[in-house]
DNA sequence: CGTTGGACCGACTGCCTGGTCGGTTTCTCC
DNA sequence: GGAGAAACCGACCAGGCAGTCGGTCCAACG
């Protein structure tokens, strides 16, 4: 195994420079040499781990996306006890995260889907196959709430989970150009609003 | 003015089927020479209308996509009485547009911004203004709901049309590569409950 | 009928791209 | 320390790109 370290750390050297630059400039955008420029490796070096451009995407997709996706948007709402907070407070994590960051180009997912959307079906299906995570998550999250008298019982789980998956897509491309601050706590506050109709009647 | 007609014509077909390329395959991902061989032209004809395939580019956004965003999503709701019943039905329209589209690529607008934002400042600028747009038309048309009694007086005009442009961007984005119909349904389903929010409390 | 100019043609240039491949360095193990 | 494999180098190729430019076609006009 210690004749792997070298190779398994130059790949992911690659991949993490690779998925910075495709975030950045997009896929179609970047050039194999782009990224061996910025790490300073040759073509040889590259093909030598990775058989193709495409192929190297798809690895980044399965490795950095995934659980970039899983730690941020996932863990943190799985198997909450009140899950309509646990949503609120993880989404309002994850764009104070975007807030901060001087380099925001939007949500990855949502770019690269964008982008590969009638380009490329195989690396769509990943990336949406990632999106299907995330909902099937939500869904079973509300489902449970829905018995410990979090939500409304008559609330349809897959519809609000798709709801809130769009206006997270939504608002991270908005955020890119627009100010990020303002927009974050407009969101908030009307995902809380929206929230409040799915809570059930409290009698005071 | 005659002289003009035959140069006009040419420029319009070229800028349809430039938007419908670009739309398609996206604008770094569609070469000059698509376009014209789709249009059976020489590069000779292209940069004899236009410059450069940036500034061809800018002409179909302030041409075409301007418009198609102000028919469909602006015009419908300007000035409505009840603001969120209008939003709710020129949104169900857009969607059911969409669904029936075979070749939906998403929002042509939110696909832009994500393609330019932090590759062209300028086009960047062009395509965020058409949002703006939107937005302040949102803002106005809730303002006079509020005055009209349909919108609550304390909600955040500003936020709410946030929040529906952000959602609606989202939708738009899973579209293509999921059930159109059912996520239609889904989210009109939602918005209503969302705008339920907002409404002022009918004392039956 | 000759000339003029708007609309268009298409070969060409220089550059960049993904991918190949023969060769070199570096590591490992005997 | 030497052999063999793993990791890496970089010149090279074929194809695609935006943009150029000398030339052609043809309607309109004098």
């Amino acid at each position: 195994m210690d004749k792997n370290l070298k190779s398994m750390t130059t790949m992911h050297r690659m991949q993490q420079t690779g998925l910075e630059l495709f975030y950045k400039q997009g896929f179609y955008n970047t050039s194999v040499d782009d990224i061996l420029k910025s790490l300073g490796l040759s073509k040889g070096a590259f093909y030598y781990h990775y058989p193709s451009k495409e192929e190297f995407f798809i690895n980044i997709v399965q490795q950095l996306v995934f659980r970039k996706v899983y730690s941020m948007l996932i863990e943190p709402v799985e198997g909450r006890n009140n899950p309509l907070h646990a949503i609120e407070v993880c989404l309002d994590e994850a764009l104070e995260t975007a807030e901060h960051n001087t380099m925001d180009y939007g949500f990855v997912l949502a770019n690269f889907i964008n982008e590969f959307n009638g380009r490329n079906e195989q690396i769509t299906k990943y990336l949406t196959d990632i999106c299907k995570v995330w909902e099937v998550n939500l869904v079973a999250t509300l489902q449970k709430g829905k018995t410990d008298g979090f939500v409304e019982r008559h609330v349809d789980s897959e519809a609000v989970a798709t709801y809130i998956i769009s206006s997270y897509f939504g608002i991270r491309t908005l955020m890119v150009s627009g100010n990020k601050k303002v927009l974050r706590y407009q969101y908030i506050q009307q995902l809380r609003n929206y929230f409040r109709s799915l809570s059930p009647v409290v009698i005071a």
